[in-house]
DNA sequence: TTTACTGCAAATATTTTGCAATATC
DNA sequence: GATATTGCAAAATATTTGCAGTAAA
């Protein structure tokens, strides 16, 4: 799906989920949204609202939290927490389709495909749990911080 | 395992990490580890605190975390970012075998057995980045909520 | 005797909450 | 007009940090 496509889809997703629990729509809950879906990768609540400051859009952070809340209730986004102190935030389309690779020393995250072991996890049921989707993050050590520990080695 | 044994390899294996980093053995860093050890399920920061003081045995919390983060490092315990604030540990022994079933609903966090897709992960290889272990989180509704929903369904 | 470790308190950071003003339905 | 939503500031919570005293090597 497009960007511009996927943008609509994620407005029209909003406004069903806003009609249903009868809530209200709002300006600033569809600029907001428009935002996420311009961040292609994970975002956090202190970038969003950057981004958005930048654009001359000026909402609180606590309608941020709120409107970031909705979002993940109807299904739109994803939350992760990885090691550092804010939550990430990213698309739950993209989601879909990769999972996060972790390093245990310097922090950086990488994005992997993985469309068999997707498959794989899409196929298990979990007797009287109803799974929506999963999460997988894999720990370990990235290419550049395997090499600074090579040479720190050969020092000693 | 027994419990005394996977105690004693830990401290074992504690002491020798502490040996190659020339750091030191603290009484406390053994005794926050045997709790540990004693503990079965999750357990947060401020649990093991309340757990430490029942037994008499007083440490700050500056010191909890320098010893949770210690054994972390060491690859004794795993940590979670599940979705309340604090973050939750577990004994790395415990995480190898089984994933965590996520309530979006109510937070419950339930553990599974799934050796076959344990299995399945450990023979994925990534490029250039070396795996030291996965973290599997199974997000959506738990059979109570599942059962709650659908009453509150029927009263419309 | 060197310096890693501990405890305490203060600092930092993130997220939540209360409430008056406003805007949607 | 009823009430959901917003913005702001204050509060709550978790974790980190600085530093002086203590203790392991």
């Amino acid at each position: 799906m497009s960007d511009e496509k996927s943008k609509m889809a994620a407005r029209v997703a909003l406004s069903q989920y806003i009609h249903s629990k009868k809530l209200r729509r709002t300006p600033e809950r569809y600029t907001i949204l428009d935002k996420v879906f311009d961040i292609s990768e994970h975002f956090s609540i202190e970038t969003l609202y950057t981004a958005l400051e930048e654009d001359g859009f000026h909402v609180s952070k606590a309608t941020l939290y709120n409107s970031i809340q909705l979002f993940i209730e109807c299904g739109l986004l994803r939350k992760h927490q990885f090691d550092g102190k804010s939550a990430q935030y990213e698309r739950a389309t993209r989601v879909g389709n990769h999972h996060h690779l972790i390093c245990t020393q310097c922090g950086k995250i990488k994005e992997v495909k993985d469309v068999a072991l997707v498959n794989m996890l899409n196929a298990r049921r979990y007797p009287t749990f109803h799974t929506a989707y999963f999460a997988l993050y894999v720990y370990g050590t990235c290419s550049r911080c395997q090499r600074a520990n090579k040479k720190n080695e050969k020092k000693k």
